[in-house]
DNA sequence: AATTCGCCCTGTCGGC
DNA sequence: TGCCGACAGGGCGAAT
């Protein structure tokens, strides 16, 4: 069964960059097919005219970006909520039937159909492929011909890398007087890069505190064992979701342990793992969000649940 | 100035 | 069976 990563945040990118880089990291890029001028922000537009001929020397993840530096200018990935990244080896490369006989052969090589969502493909020299899939084209692919991809303005504006540093600098970043839903700012990529519902809902459930909490009603303790599982959830996101990218090169294999590693996102309605409640799901900040009442108690002072 | 809202997009799902 | 609306949501820019 074919699994699509969904929803990719900083683990999930992270895991695809530690993939691709042994296959990518210095290949150059020999052909370029590309269909969807939309994708592209920024200039210029005509991406295989950008990509042909260039060698990929270096990729860095930041927040949810992949930066793909080359030996000339930079391409910044990012994946949106469907985008998908593969790297097909040269022994794949050359089946004629790989297009019209997407799923049959998807299953017995285990990388993701060439079809109608398949946008970008990187032909590389010595034949593997990269491929860029996405559905529901939130992605966005970024040229940076002068290279300084740290000075596009959606890199600017990130927030510090949650893995990075002490806990203490990262509250440094924390804006403690906002009156936003805590939530809000969890997802608020410029305080912290990278981190998404999922784990914005992992991180405020394992650290007890309700998602529609006040922020400036939080105790520097609460907020300091709040960063704490933002990370641990994070890192745990990388180990899980490694699994499941490996399962995604060979789907045979059964289903991804993520999914029923996860406690609160997505399991609305079902039971705690902690205490038995059933778990509420709500919209908070624009997203569905899933809490156990019971765990996460709202505080005296909570911002109205804002039901759209 | 800070915060919230509308929008982009398409596959999936529940209801009738 | 098939149609249709609701839903999923990251991040930007407009509105409040």
């Amino acid at each position: 069964m074919y699994i699509p990563a969904r929803m990719p945040e900083l683990p999930e990118v992270e895991t695809i960059a530690r993939a691709l880089r042994p296959g990518i990291e210095g290949a150059k890029i020999d052909r370029v097919e590309f269909h969807l001028p939309r994708l592209v922000e920024g200039e210029p537009t005509d991406l295989v005219t950008y990509l042909r001929g260039r060698r990929m020397q270096k990729l860095i993840r930041r927040g949810k970006y992949l930066i793909f530096e080359l030996d000339r200018g930079a391409f910044i990935v990012h994946l949106g909520m469907t985008g998908q990244i593969t790297y097909s080896p040269a022994s794949y490369a050359e089946n004629a039937d790989f297009r019209r006989t997407v799923t049959g052969l998807q299953k017995a090589v285990g990388v993701h159909p060439v079809d109608k969502h398949t946008h970008l493909v990187l032909h590389l020299a010595g034949g593997a492929r990269l491929l860029y899939r996405d559905p529901r084209t939130f992605g966005k692919l970024i040229p940076v011909p002068s290279g300084r991809w740290d000075e596009n303005p959606r890199i600017a504006k990130l927030g510090k890398e949650p893995l990075e540093g002490s806990l203490s600098v990262l509250a440094a970043d924390f804006p403690a007087s906002s009156s936003r839903a805590i939530k809000a700012v969890l997802l608020d990529q410029a305080f912290l890069a990278g981190v998404g519902n999922i784990y914005a809902d992992e991180a405020l459930f394992a650290a007890g505190i309700h998602p529609a909490t006040s922020t400036d009603s939080l105790k520097p303790d609460q907020v300091t064992c709040l960063l704490q599982e933002v990370r641990s959830a994070l890192k745990r996101g990388i180990k899980n979701q490694g699994t499941t990218f490996s399962d995604y090169r060979k789907p045979d294999g059964g289903k991804g342990g993520n999914q029923e590693r996860l406690l609160a996102y997505g399991r609305g309605g079902e039971p705690c793992r902690r205490c038995g409640s059933l778990l509420k799901k709500t919209v908070i900040a624009q997203r569905g969000t899933v809490f156990c009442p019971a765990c996460q108690k709202p505080p005296a002072k909570s911002r109205p649940v804002n039901t759209r």
